[in-house]
DNA sequence: TATGCGATTGCCT
DNA sequence: GGCAATCGCATAG
């Protein structure tokens, strides 16, 4: 149980606080070692809440400390936690972390991984290795099987430019991506790749 | 209604 | 290092 609060922030004073803490699903607890900010509408055009609601981004214009989850690329599924001042939308992606429970089933969703640090290692395997679905989108994270245990101490971190964000907020414009300095699993940062055109 | 591409991953060369 | 997979959402017409 954490206080709500803590999420009625701006994400991007959140985010390197969120480092170190558990997300625990069932069994399978994750010790997060890279997030991402995201702010809101009208401010970040990174975000997905920048042109406003939608069907799809609707949980973060709501409570704090909610889960986001949203589907792309055809096949992934990316989680964040709800994080903005009330009136606001904004959200942190967990990017990647270390599985330090329920090793052996995180080992079997994930059949792909051929060592351990490579099992939440990225956003899209994170939410795998949890068994996060889209059915788990608004999931209250205060309590629960799916829930985030806060860090006693803050843990140190470094920042950079936020990892695959195309256009305006995007490459080196704002450096919301934060991570555990020298841990194994912290992906490795990828600059956009735009589509080859035919 | 049609079209282009994404807060990515894993396999192929 | 390069690229296919795969579909929902945003934008254009």
């Amino acid at each position: 149980m954490f206080d709500r609060s803590f999420f009625s922030r701006s994400a991007v004073e959140v985010a390197p606080e969120l480092l170190g803490a558990r997300l625990v699903s069932g069994e399978v607890a994750l010790r997060i070692t890279e997030v991402e900010a995201y702010l809101g509408e009208g401010v970040d055009p990174g975000s997905h809440s920048f042109r406003g609601k939608t069907n799809r981004n609707a949980v973060m214009f709501g409570e704090p400390g909610h889960l986001y989850t949203y589907f792309t690329y055809g096949m992934h599924v990316c989680a964040n936690v709800v994080c903005s001042p009330a009136g606001t939308s904004g959200g942190i992606l967990l990017r990647a972390g270390e599985i330090v429970a329920g090793r052996e089933i995180a080992t079997a969703r994930r059949r792909t991984s051929r060592s351990s640090v490579d099992l939440a290692r990225g956003p899209a395997r994170l939410t795998v290795a949890l068994g996060i679905t889209l059915a788990d989108g608004g999931t209250d994270l205060a309590s629960g099987p799916l829930r985030l245990e806060l860090a006693s101490e803050s843990s140190d971190y470094e920042s950079g430019p936020r990892t695959g964000v195309s256009g305006p907020g995007g490459g080196g414009e704002y450096p919301w991506r934060f991570w555990i300095p020298g841990d194994p699993t912290v992906s490795p940062y990828k600059a956009h790749a735009p589509k080859k055109r035919v």
